[in-house]
DNA sequence: GCCAACGTTGGC
DNA sequence: GCCAACGTTGGC
């Protein structure tokens, strides 16, 4: 079982608009970088734990904790002609972009990236590095423990 | 809305 | 396969 945080710009899907989605739960469509569609085609699974976070927005930060609930499968933006996501060089046969689904678990009082980065135990987290751009980062198991027991408490 | 950092594209 | 130009991300 895995650890990931994943960015989601809040004027896009917030963590109310996915508690409000039946199920709880979204795809996870539009992601067109390699590395973070790598992670989510071939590491992540059914059960994994996310951490929901606010990005480009007034107040980016940690706002929820999430579930990994499907295996990825093809992307459907990528062949959808009237998306912004749509891709001309991808095919139902060759498809490029895959998503996982993801379930709402809880909401969590927001997390601040300045309150993130106050603590040594998180320094080395992907999201808070200079120039990083991946919307889908893995986390260290210690800090995923640090956050939930330290920050994360209901 | 600025701009640094990064990924992608495409000419050569 | 190099690398300059361009587009995007995302905190500030």
């Amino acid at each position: 079982m895995r650890y990931w945080l994943m960015k989601s710009e809040p004027s896009d899907c917030s963590i109310d608009d996915l508690a409000a989605l039946p199920g709880q739960t979204v795809a996870w469509y539009g992601v067109r970088n390699y590395q973070a569609r790598n992670f989510m085609r071939d590491q992540m699974r059914a059960g994994d734990s996310v951490l929901f976070y606010h990005s480009n927005c007034k107040e980016p930060g940690i706002a929820g904790i999430a579930k990994v609930s499907s295996t990825a499968y093809p992307d459907a933006t990528q062949f959808d002609r009237n998306s912004k996501y749509f891709d001309p060089k991808a095919t139902p046969e060759q498809p490029r972009w895959f998503n996982v689904d993801v379930r709402l678990e809880r909401k969590i009082p927001l997390i601040s990236i300045n309150a993130l980065r106050r603590h040594p135990e998180l320094a080395r987290m992907r999201t808070l590095q200079r120039g990083n751009r991946l919307s889908i980062t893995p986390l260290d198991p210690a800090e995923w423990n640090f956050i939930l027991k330290n920050l994360a408490n209901p």
